[in-house]
DNA sequence: CAAGTGCCTTTATC
DNA sequence: AGATAAAGGCACT
């Protein structure tokens, strides 16, 4: 099946798989493979075309944020010179719909680490927890749901290079199967009551929060601020603040809750209601110029 | 090549 | 409130 994009675009497969906000995707001969949920999706834009397989339209528009106004949303986060320069190289990204208890697990891995280590550990979680799926002669596994990450123990967790992230996850993945908390019902609640309640997870700061929000609760307003973006600010918005603020925070390699919020609260103010799309843009644009 | 630094941070403790 | 240390282990330089 296919989606002419006429009316979807600028949407750039390529920039949205690799951007960082997703961990499992890959590319294998000419199609990309995910796994949501409990499928496997095969994926391939040619232009203005967008080829899948073994999904329905509305899943595919839903998923890859085809279903934003992306023009609309671009034009109003163009507040200035230097990330206009990045909607101009990175036009076509998209945020993702990702599935919210995935996406949790995924950014409790997140903390400390890098992306390659990132996808190291839930390639291991999924392989040795998720279920197999066979699609064109290739294995693919789904996300541990979490009545199993829950009977697992702390040892086979560490065992995915989870390290001292083990042990929240596993008291996550109780409460959820439990039903003490419900990750997809915070989709209905407002950004700001999404966020305190994820922060009542253990392992979870404000920086998973607003990933979470952003990437799988359709908060499209949260601005996460790690490294790249506290440099991006440093960088290109100093001015924004006093002296005395941005010297403090270039100075100490880890923000305090105070200087975090200040951060985001600034990406919020200033971007507008999409601040969660300028992040990505500032973020990856950072990124790909080293 | 070795060793040091950095990593889409959070918690615990003072 | 804010500073500080510790927490896997791999990738990059």
């Amino acid at each position: 099946m296919r989606v002419f994009l006429e009316h979807f675009q600028p949407f750039n497969l390529e920039l949205t798989l690799c951007c960082g906000q997703a961990f499992r995707w890959e590319k294998l001969g000419e199609w990309w493979y995910g796994v949501v949920k409990d499928k496997v999706l095969k994926v391939k834009q040619d232009g203005g075309t967008l080829e899948f397989e073994n999904v329905n339209p509305d899943f595919v528009k839903e998923y890859f944020g085809l279903k934003d106004d992306l023009p609309l949303i671009l034009t109003e986060i163009a507040k200035d010179k230097h990330i206009e320069e990045a909607v101009k190289a990175l036009r076509g990204l998209r945020i993702l719909r990702q599935d919210p208890w995935e996406c949790l697990i995924s950014y409790m891995c997140a903390t400390y680490k890098n992306i390659p280590a990132i996808k190291r550990m839930l390639s291991n979680l999924s392989r040795k927890f998720g279920e197999p799926t066979v699609l064109d002669g290739y294995t693919f596994y789904t996300f541990p749901t979490a009545e199993k990450l829950a009977d697992t123990s702390l040892k086979e967790l560490a065992e995915c290079g989870l390290g001292y992230r083990a042990k929240y996850i596993s008291e996550t993945a109780k409460k959820v199967s439990n039903g003490e908390f419900d990750v997809e019902s915070l989709k209905k609640e407002s950004y700001e009551k999404a966020r305190e309640m994820l922060l009542t997870l253990k392992g979870v700061g404000l920086k998973v929060a607003d990933c979470v929000a952003l990437f799988a609760l359709e908060k499209l307003e949260a601005f996460p601020v790690d490294v790249w973006i506290k440099r991006v600010i440093l960088n290109h918005y100093a001015n924004h603040f006093e002296k005395s603020f941005t010297d403090k925070v270039s100075l100490k390699k880890s923000l305090t809750k105070a200087d975090y919020e200040r951060l985001s609260f600034f990406g919020r103010k200033y971007f507008g209601r999409y601040a969660g799309y300028a992040q990505e843009y500032l973020y990856h644009f950072e990124r790909m110029n080293r």
